[in-house]
DNA sequence: TGATGCTGCTTTTTT
DNA sequence: AGCAGCATCA
């Protein structure tokens, strides 16, 4: 027992053998959280006070999900496998899984990700004869989730007008198609297995008494529904509730956008009669000046639970801010940098450049390609997703589950046996006619003898090709191990001669290989090894981004995907505003805060070295755009940062400026500012829509005589200030600002 | 059935 | 600018 709690700090502790009440850990970016989180699991167990069966604990994703199971079992001598531990998703389905009657599912039921459900949505939207220009699939599709999500069925919709009124009668169609088709898609899983909890109450019981632990990881991540999940499945309210041990930081919640309610923190102080909130505040990753920067930038949101980093090591580097000229130049930094870096033993994988948006990573990725340092972009395909491996999935779907339309679809024609498009619609009209299965059809409509010929080769081609080696393969996969099966199945529907035939199509023979490795290694590891249970798995688990991550590459991704992560070094590009904040983020309710706890996090990822970055001009869309510093800068007190000049050496030629600022004033002009923050340096204003006083690069304007120009370059303060303008008839001017007139436009 | 060209979109993402 | 998805043509 007292090596499983050495080395815990109090708060650590004291969070680690609380009673069993529930409760609510603050625990901030690199506070030490998974730690608290597993040795609660493992000292609880230790105690006596609770088998592992009693245990659930309850992630986002299966990375999180997975690591807490490889801690556990270092510090307890029990197999982790059976326990309870995972992720929202596959806890639910989990459940579903084994109470498939009481939840109305097939026993074969699938479970659809995203773009399998895109393309249920797609058909439906044919089929219903609605307009896909006035409802684009997408919107239908958030509309179906967010319903879900809300715990809404269609029938429970609101309808306002006539839009919500066709979107209701689309999720009741695509409803009805799930259910036909014995499809769950992803918010289906959720709501489903709530409801299961819900109307059968001696299963409820049997799960109340059985889980008196649960614990919530990322709690500020969980939406509405999860949030009820938790309530029913926790018995809250009831005599004899679940201690519910709720992890999470308001600070880095992000994911509002897609209904993450960091309410549910405040919510479950109340509905859980929560009387003890702990603070993991103590840092044990960064150093102190990146802590400070990030707990002065954060205290600038509103209605915080509030907390403060801090650190018992020293102050460390100033976070180092450049101003580039252009998006190019900004890259060109970083490149030498990291190489400055690496030439000093930081490891590449050791440094990430992240930015707010995946657009960013193409300049970045050019430079870094031309200085042959090796990278790695995060997101992007993953494994599954590749279109070589839905294929295969589809057969293998077929084989499990013949009446899943969406996988016939799929495949009935790829590769090519000569079923067109008009054999494909008799097909479907006639699977509509009969309210069958296109599977049940297709085998209505060449049954006996055409099968028959199909299968002893009379047939090549068409529809009775295909259902003969549909039924083949399912005769011949009935007693093969899974590898065996995969293996058989791409050999026999052709994918393999299809790849090797295609010109590039050596990667997707590469890929195909990996899903017979995939499986290999899925038979070793679950404990349900059959062809259901992998086809769940590859729909819950994406999968790796990338491969060959064992090379020591630097690392490129959105600020979203760094959370969780971090680094010795952080390069943090594209601080200006329109970009980060984003744009976008103006309309949103809270979306200033949203983008302010993403700067947040962004900032708590580096251990050692900071660097923020901006840039004075930047493509985007294919069109320059002149931006303002990010005003998350001037949120940084001053002394934590380091203005970095850009040097005159190098890329010969571009013209760079010698002052740090991103936008200037008159002297007269400056007193207009509010903040203190802005004064100084007469830098950014926290207000940008000061605009009328505050000149900037790239600023549109109008003269008297000259007509329309851009400001493209100014030197001198105050009354001395001139500004350089491209005029659109005029040519280049050199103006006093102080006598010019200068109107801005826009 | 494949290749080619045009249109439109473009924040963030896990399951 | 760059890409994906779609429609049209050979």
């Amino acid at each position: 027992m007292t090596s499983l709690l050495a080395g815990l700090n109090p708060a650590q502790l004291e969070a680690v053998t609380l009673p069993r009440l529930s409760v609510l850990i603050l625990a901030g970016a690199g506070s030490g959280k998974t730690r608290v989180l597993t040795t609660r699991i493992a000292y609880l167990i230790q105690s006596g006070q609770v088998s592992p069966n009693g245990i659930l604990a309850v992630t986002f994703t299966n990375k999180a999900a997975r690591e807490m199971m490889v801690r556990i079992a270092s510090m307890l001598p029990i197999n982790t496998r059976g326990m309870w531990i995972g992720t929202f998703h596959g806890l639910c389905h989990r459940m579903l899984r084994a109470h498939y009657q009481h939840a109305g599912l097939p026993q074969t039921f699938q479970i659809f990700d995203v773009s399998d459900q895109q393309a249920v949505i797609k058909r439906l939207l044919k089929t219903l004869a609605v307009d896909e220009k006035a409802y684009p699939p997408r919107q239908v599709q958030w509309f179906i989730n967010h319903a879900k999500e809300e715990g809404l069925r269609a029938a429970r919709v609101e309808v306002h007008d006539r839009f919500t009124q066709t979107m209701q009668h689309v999720y009741d169609a695509y409803e009805v198609l799930c259910r036909r088709e014995g499809i769950v898609d992803f918010a289906e899983l959720l709501l489903r297995c709530y409801e299961l909890l819900a109307q059968h109450e001696t299963l409820r019981n049997h799960y109340r008494e059985r889980f008196s632990h649960i614990l919530v990881d990322e709690f500020q991540d969980t939406n509405r529904l999860q949030y009820q999940w938790l309530k029913l499945l926790a018995g809250m309210g009831l005599p004899n509730p679940a201690a519910v041990f709720a992890v999470g930081d308001d600070d880095q919640s992000i994911y509002a956008f897609r209904g993450a309610r960091a309410g549910n923190m405040q919510d479950f102080e109340r509905d859980f009669a929560v009387q003890k909130i702990i603070k993991l505040e103590q840092n044990y990753r960064s150093h102190g000046n990146i802590l400070e920067a990030a707990n002065a930038l954060i205290e600038h949101n509103r209605g915080r639970l509030g907390k403060n980093l801090w650190t018992a090591e020293g102050q460390g580097e100033p976070v180092r801010v450049y101003n580039a000229m252009t998006d190019f130049d900004e890259a060109a930094f970083i490149v030498d940098e990291v190489k400055a870096l690496h030439a000093e033993g930081v490891a590449l994988s050791d440094m990430a450049l992240l930015y707010r948006s995946n657009a960013q990573s193409r300049v970045l990725e050019h430079s870094l390609f031309n200085a042959a340092l090796s990278y790695r972009v995060y997101g992007g395909m993953r494994f599954y997703e590749r279109q070589e491996i839905k294929h295969a999935l589809a057969y293998l779907r077929l084989i499990a589950h013949p009446d899943d339309d969406q996988a016939l679809l799929r495949v009935i024609n790829f590769p090519p046996r000569g079923i067109g498009a008009r054999s494909l619609e008799q097909l479907q009209d006639a699977s509509r006619l009969q309210h069958t299965s296109l599977w049940a059809t297709a085998l209505n409509k060449c049954g006996g003898e055409q099968a028959a010929m199909a299968e002893q080769r009379t047939l090549k081609k068409g529809l009775p090709s295909f259902v003969s080696l549909i039924l083949t393969m399912q005769r011949a996969c009935a007693d093969l191990p899974l590898p065996e099966t995969i293996r058989h199945v791409l050999a026999q529907s052709g994918l393999i001669d299809h790849y090797q035939a295609e010109r590039e199509g050596a990667d997707r023979l590469e890929n195909l290989n990996e899903l017979i490795n995939a499986a290999t290694s899925f038979v070793h590891e679950a404990e349900d090894d059959s062809l259901m249970a992998f086809l769940s798995h590859a729909s819950l688990e994406g999968g790796e981004h990338q491969a060959d991550y064992h090379q020591d590459a630097l690392q490129l991704m959105t600020v979203h995907s760094a959370k969780g992560l971090e680094f010795h070094t952080v390069f943090l590009s594209g601080l200006e505003e329109g970009l980060f904040p984003h744009e976008n983020s103006r309309n949103e309710a809270n979306g200033l805060e949203e983008e302010r706890r993403l700067m947040y996090v962004a900032t708590t990822r580096a251990r050692r070295r900071l660097y923020l970055s901006f840039s004075q001009s930047r493509m985007l869309h294919g069109q320059t755009h002149y931006n303002v510093p990010s005003r998350f800068i001037n949120e940084i007190p001053e002394h934590l940062l380091k203005w970095l000049q850009p040097s005159s050496k190098g890329s010969g030629g571009s013209f760079r400026w010698t002052s740090p600022q991103g936008e200037f004033s008159t002297a007269n002009h400056l007193t207009n500012q509010t903040t203190n923050h802005s004064m100084r340096a007469g830098r950014t204003p926290a207000d940008p829509t000061a605009q009328p006083y505050a000149w900037r690069i790239g600023q549109t304007v109008s003269h008297e005589k000259f007509g329309t120009g851009v400001i493209i370059n100014y030197e001198g303060q105050g009354v001395d200030m001139r500004v350089q303008v491209q005029f659109s008839r005029a040519g280049t001017k050199w103006l006093l600002l102080e006598y010019a007139k200068l109107t801005p436009l826009q």
